[in-house]
DNA sequence: AAAGTGAACAACCGCGTCCGC
DNA sequence: GGCGGACGCGGTTGTTCACTT
């Protein structure tokens, strides 16, 4: 199928926004909404394509965007539900008000991912008294089968495409609580499989 | 003070999916 | 059911800034 040209279009600016153009878009959108992104800039007399438009709202001009550093909680939080979902950045987006899903990814491979590594790199030098997967053959609980099924469900609820990620295995931060035992994962499994209940998946 | 380097963040691009015609 | 436009997502690139040499 042929797609249409968007932002290749000739004219349309690109870049970084100026305030001028910020401001018009606000005004426009907390007036006419954003039914049609394609529309929205030649109505507001924004020299921009319509994606350019919707992202510059959804990641920073939506009154409630949450700026600022993240939380000790906001951290552990992405870090968990990433070995969950995977790069579902929308999906780690949505547990997390006022976070996008771009300002996650961006704190993701600046600062989480290194924090992930090491400690997958850490449990790859204690699985030689404890071998992960032996510890997750044994741990094969209910929980964690629930909790796989719960998370896959979550995620197919918030974003459809999908093929090019690779499956979720908990490797990263799950396995030094591998190395703890089963008892741990198992509460770990509880506590997120709670947490999806309430939020609604 | 200038150059080099890396981290952090903003924005763009391509693709898959949805949905109306 | 097929087509095509629009949207949303995830990956990647570009830019800026701080720090080091």
């Amino acid at each position: 199928m042929m797609r249409a040209p968007c932002c290749d279009k000739m004219g349309l600016k690109k870049g970084p926004w100026t305030p001028e153009e910020d401001h018009i878009l606000i005004t426009h959108i907390q007036k006419y909404g954003h039914q049609n992104w394609r529309a929205l800039p030649k109505q507001a007399g924004l020299l921009r394509c319509g994606k350019s438009c919707r992202l510059r709202w959804i990641n920073y001009l939506r009154p409630d965007i949450k700026r600022g550093n993240f939380s000790h909680e906001e951290e552990e939080t992405i870090l968990k539900l990433h070995g969950i979902l995977g790069n579902k950045w929308s999906a780690i987006a949505a547990r997390l008000p006022g976070r996008t899903d771009n300002e996650i990814k961006n704190f993701w491979y600046t600062h989480l991912k290194k924090r992930a590594e090491r400690s997958q790199m850490q449990s790859m030098s204690n699985s030689t008294s404890f071998p992960l997967e032996k510890a997750q053959a044994s741990c094969s609980s209910e929980a964690e089968i629930r909790m796989a099924q719960v998370a896959k469900d979550a995620s197919n609820a918030t974003t459809t495409s999908n093929e090019k990620n690779p499956p979720i295995v908990g490797v990263g931060f799950y396995s030094t609580e591998a190395s703890n035992g089963c008892n741990e994962i198992d509460e770990e499994m509880e506590f997120w499989y709670n947490l999806f209940i309430q939020t609604g998946h």
